[in-house]
DNA sequence: TTTCTCTGTGCACGTTCTTGCATGTTCTGC
DNA sequence: GCAGAACATGCAAGAACGTGCACAGAGAAA
């Protein structure tokens, strides 16, 4: 990757965000922190933005966060639980990913030198690809639901329909050992249900909050999880009933 | 391989990609990389590409543009314009949007108290009304277009089919009394002559940068404008050969 | 045809730039 | 104040670079 483009990327996300973490562009990058560290400078430098501990804050016209990315709850947690499911990728895979704040999270982690393609029907998640060179990008349109900031409906199902993944990133509501991956809205469950279908595997994201929670509409058994991405904090006793039933557990 | 050609061929990649890498291209063409590095000098000195260290990026106005969600050039031009623009909406109404900075302005221009029906392949569009509590807002998926910032392909084309507008709000690429409306991309132009079908009048808001200009690919003929939002300073020639075929003429 | 010139190309050399690591320093949260 | 993270700096390895030079092929002149 050209220096160049590295700086260009950092604008548009200082752009798009108004901050940058040094830690978390060079994962994305795919360099050390060092360089990452000395763009940064530059930039500062040429009044691009403003370096602070971390990272930098955009200059100055920042106006607000764009989309629905402003999933402020418990940031650094989703981060790190990105951070360790980056471990289940690889370039070649197909993968679907589903709305919500912590596959938002996942979608800005996936380093720039992987080959995905990806299909999504989140505007955050679509956002956050939108720059990534070698990620073959379908967004999965339809109705936009305004709370969840995906797109659900009978075109969405269809889109679905046409496509298959290796891999299938349910953001999920609620989720309970018996009770299964669950949802507070039946069309976005739909949509779940279909992506899962023409999935080979199912990945969940979750923090502690939602273990051991259940929504109204079902998506999936417990089952059906194959692995399973959680806070190292997690409570172990919740973790074996899914462990039993064939997910893999991933500590981040 | 001549001189000539492989320069064409670098300016197409630019073009196309934004950047380009010496080692790739050196690779691709067959020749040492020494060669390319002399190519490079040369298209830089003539002021094609801006040399940088590993290849070379896409000369000042493109490089400005290459990533979807960019609209650094002229905002507050564009921001006129959608403020002009906002004029032609009212409540009821169900609009196109299809890409393109000053479509990204349009929409965030659009006032909250407003209730519309809006599709868009947009993802600058799509984010900017991801807010609206009143727009009843539908994404018109496919295949994301890293430089557009679109979506594209077949499925975008049936969803758009299933759909009707009062308006179009068209990015237009190139514009000219003669040659209508042109995209320089092949499958944008598609999307946008798909769109113009299902509308009942097209709305053109343009830079001056942009007036007597023309991309390879036909959208539409000029006698298509029903609405012409244009700066002030454009010059008065050009516009009266739009306002002959049928267009209204808005001043920003 | 032969010879000459000119242009484009590849190689060799020394130089410059980028990057990651190691070091010591500064900052932040507790 | 302390521990740990983030930081700046210096350094070394490797990549990319520019330059000079030799060689090959095309076209012009003899």
């Amino acid at each position: 990757m050209l220096t160049d483009q590295r700086h260009q990327l950092i604008r548009d996300r200082l752009a798009a965000e108004g901050s940058v973490l040094a830690g978390e562009l060079a994962s994305r990058f795919g360099v050390s922190e060092d360089t990452v560290r000395r763009d940064l400078r530059e930039l500062a430098k040429a009044g691009h933005c403003r370096r602070v501990y971390g990272g930098a804050v955009a200059a100055a016209p920042f106006a607000a966060a764009p989309i629905g990315l402003r999933g402020g709850h418990a940031v650094e947690e989703k981060a790190r639980l990105a951070s360790t499911a980056m471990a289940l990728l690889s370039s070649g895979q197909t993968l679907f990913i589903d709305g919500g704040s912590t596959n938002t999270a996942i979608a800005k982690a996936i380093p720039c030198d992987l080959e995905l393609t990806i299909a999504t029907n989140s505007l955050g998640v679509a956002s956050a690809l939108s720059d990534h060179p070698l990620v073959e990008l379908t967004v999965l349109g339809g109705r936009f639901v305004r709370d969840l900031g995906t797109c659900v409906g009978a075109d969405t199902l269809a889109a679905i329909a046409q496509l298959g993944a290796d891999l299938f990133f349910l953001g999920s509501c609620g989720l309970d050992a018996s009770r299964g991956v669950t949802a507070f809205d039946s069309a976005e469950a739909e949509v779940k249900r279909a992506m899962a279908r023409n999935s080979a595997g199912i990945v969940i994201a979750v923090t502690n909050d939602k273990l051991a929670t259940a929504a109204p509409y079902r998506v999936a058994g417990a089952e059906a999880i194959r692995h399973l991405v959680v806070e190292k904090t997690a409570p172990a006793a919740i973790l074996a009933d899914f462990e039993r039933q064939g997910a893999e557990i991933h500590f981040a």
